[in-house]
DNA sequence: CCCTGTGTTGACTGACCAGTCAACCCGGGG
DNA sequence: CCCCGGGTTGACTGGTCAGTCAACACAGGG
């Protein structure tokens, strides 16, 4: 069905709505990922998804393996960028992990299915994806890790944890919670994924103890 | 180690090194799905390892995801019923989360391919064990979640945050930690996991500010 | 008008593997 | 001595897909 139909609204007249069906192919992948996890879901379903020939995926791309690197990169990407440019203007360290996060829950509350797809089939995946775009995910805990290090230098954080650690454990508060709404664990909303950032900034700057001195001493 | 190191030797003669060939296949797989993941790995990989038949799998267990499952619960039980321990004694809550933490670690470094199996293909895996096992694994949320809110009752810790909140930052970080072991992220050895026990609970009890004002005031 | 190449189609193939099953081994009870 | 049945074996089947490929659509240049 619908080969050279231009779907049913009139398309962008400057677009010939043919060469992006790559771009279709890629949206539909989210989709078919998302709902299935990358193992279970067949080639046959993305095209399916995209209204494509099965065939025109490998036009594409080389491998259904390629369809998710490439998702993958195009998102990590822009995320390494965003941290960046978040480290390069003159803000407190913890103003900038909340930019962080706050960009970070937004990526899922705008597109939770490709979030899903990352943190579940590469972010999170020992054996397969992680582990080839292992150097890639680094990236971004080195430039926590940065920002994390310079603020001790400045006595904006205490150094009673190196610097890889605290961005660990920070990466790891964030990819849980969003682990809980892609679960469906934990409600998920406008107030909650608000609430959500203020709450794992908290966590990991201010700390759950209520008497300093405890800890502090050291 | 030596858990079923029988075979060519006379085997223990009170273990008539017949009917504990289910806890054999059950300990190969944990080498197998370590080695290669779930999905990669087949059932003659189990068995092969196990220097058993193919057949012989089938006959202890249903499927080869029953193996997964068994292997899951076995683990995620004894962790429940550690938690639960812990919690029941009189300690301050910090020392709960240390107690829990370092129980996790050593759970690691005591087998770590069995916690690279269970995190990676269950826990974090959201498409398939994961979502079987949900209602398991939150229960260990549940039961710091408890830790938590008590805690914040009598004032040992501030209630900036909910104690779900909490739960979920802290379990995050050290699964992110164990996760940098299993992606060799991160150097292993006796002085980095004590280490990291110590800073993983620094960071999530004592937070990354240097200065307490800034956010105390909430 | 045909020719050419990019884009597109979907039937087909080859490999792989979970799970089945018929037969075998062997200890012990009759 | 044979029989019984649980434990054990591994060849085989059925189904599933990733990836291939031959053919088709069609725009635009000659």
């Amino acid at each position: 069905m619908a080969s050279a139909h231009d779907s049913e609204a009139g398309a962008t007249p400057d677009k010939p709505a043919g060469l992006d069906k790559r771009r279709m192919i890629l949206d539909a992948a989210v989709i078919a990922f998302a709902k299935r996890g990358f193992h279970a879901c067949r080639v046959s379903d993305i095209a399916d998804e995209a209204n494509v020939a099965y065939g025109l995926v490998y036009h594409y791309f080389r491998s259904k393996d390629e369809v998710l690197d490439t998702l993958f990169l195009e998102r990590w990407n822009v995320l390494l960028e965003v941290i960046t440019e978040i480290d390069r203007q003159a803000l407190p360290a913890r103003d900038k992990l909340y930019a962080i996060t706050s960009f970070i829950v937004d990526s899922y509350r705008y597109d939770p299915d490709l979030m899903k797809v990352i943190i579940v089939e590469v972010t999170r995946a020992a054996n397969s994806f992680g582990r080839t775009h292992l150097k890639t995910i680094r990236e971004a805990y080195a430039l926590i890790a940065g920002i994390v290090e310079k603020a001790q230098a400045d006595g904006t954080f205490r150094d009673a944890v190196t610097p890889g650690f605290a961005a660990l454990a920070f990466y790891g508060a964030i990819e849980q919670v969003l682990t809980g709404w892609i679960f469906d664990m934990l409600p998920r909303g406008e107030e909650e994924f608000d609430q959500a950032k203020a709450f794992i900034v908290e966590t990991i700057c201010g700390g759950l103890d209520a008497d300093p001195s405890s800890a502090r001493a050291v």
